[in-house]
DNA sequence: TCGACGTTTCGACAACTATCGAATTGATTG
DNA sequence: CAATCAATTCGATAGTTGTCGAAACGTCGA
């Protein structure tokens, strides 16, 4: 298990090599992205149970799998009472989707806009 | 080991879910990303063992990884004689950016900043 | 204080995977 | 043909990981 990700800014611009790992590996199981896209696309923080309802999994799965988000960096969680709100961490994803357009022969050196102001 | 991906058009615009994580498994191995970003930069088609060079594997290791790769439909395989010639296939990764894209808030008017939560 | 509830941790297990050496296939060449 | 070379397949093994039940932890309300 590696050790969790804490950085100060919001990750935007560049990833290590093992942070790049890091991410991809959480991202890579089935489960784990169903329970992202919930989050990512939930209007307020979700509650751990919440996230969780329709996924086929009991609650020490559901944790696992929370934490392996959390610890690549993928969502932050902000702990209250007996409930935990996870959300997205914005400029993670569009940090990776940045390094794998850069493999692509057209690549422009440029980056990529989520959300271009307007 | 999941079912050779083969499809027609080059893959371009959506994944389907069992693909998406087909490539997300791909990729999330340290060696076969660093093996993916040798093929993605070189200014041709690279042989197995070129693309191999200098990662500490034995060809059986190496092997695997190129088939996991391939299986995924990230890259193509030419084969001409005795060699293997390796290459990006387009589109793939832009595929997988994009959904990854789509998840970050992009709706998002006024950004506040992450405050480090705590 | 007691119990209910959301979440995490622990211990265990099955499935998967990265890795290797050895054997094999297939193509080229002496 | 025999040797050589690139690549794959096979069998085995060690390490990782997804999963669960049970227990523990922390919070809240009665």
């Amino acid at each position: 298990m590696t050790a969790k990700v804490v950085e100060k800014p919001q990750a935007a611009v560049k990833l290590t090599r093992a942070r790049r790992t890091a991410i991809l590996k959480a991202l890579a199981d089935p489960r784990r992205f169903e329970l992202l896209v919930r989050i990512a696309s939930a209007p307020s923080p979700l509650s751990c149970a919440e996230a969780g309802t329709a996924l086929p999994i009991c609650a020490a799965t559901l944790s696992h799998h929370i934490k392996e988000l959390e610890t690549a960096g993928v969502i932050s969680i902000r702990r209250v009472g007996k409930f935990h709100y996870m959300s997205l961490r914005p400029g993670v994803l569009e940090a990776l989707a940045s390094s794998l357009i850069a493999l692509e022969p057209n690549a422009r050196p440029g980056k990529l806009s989520t959300s271009p102001q307007s």
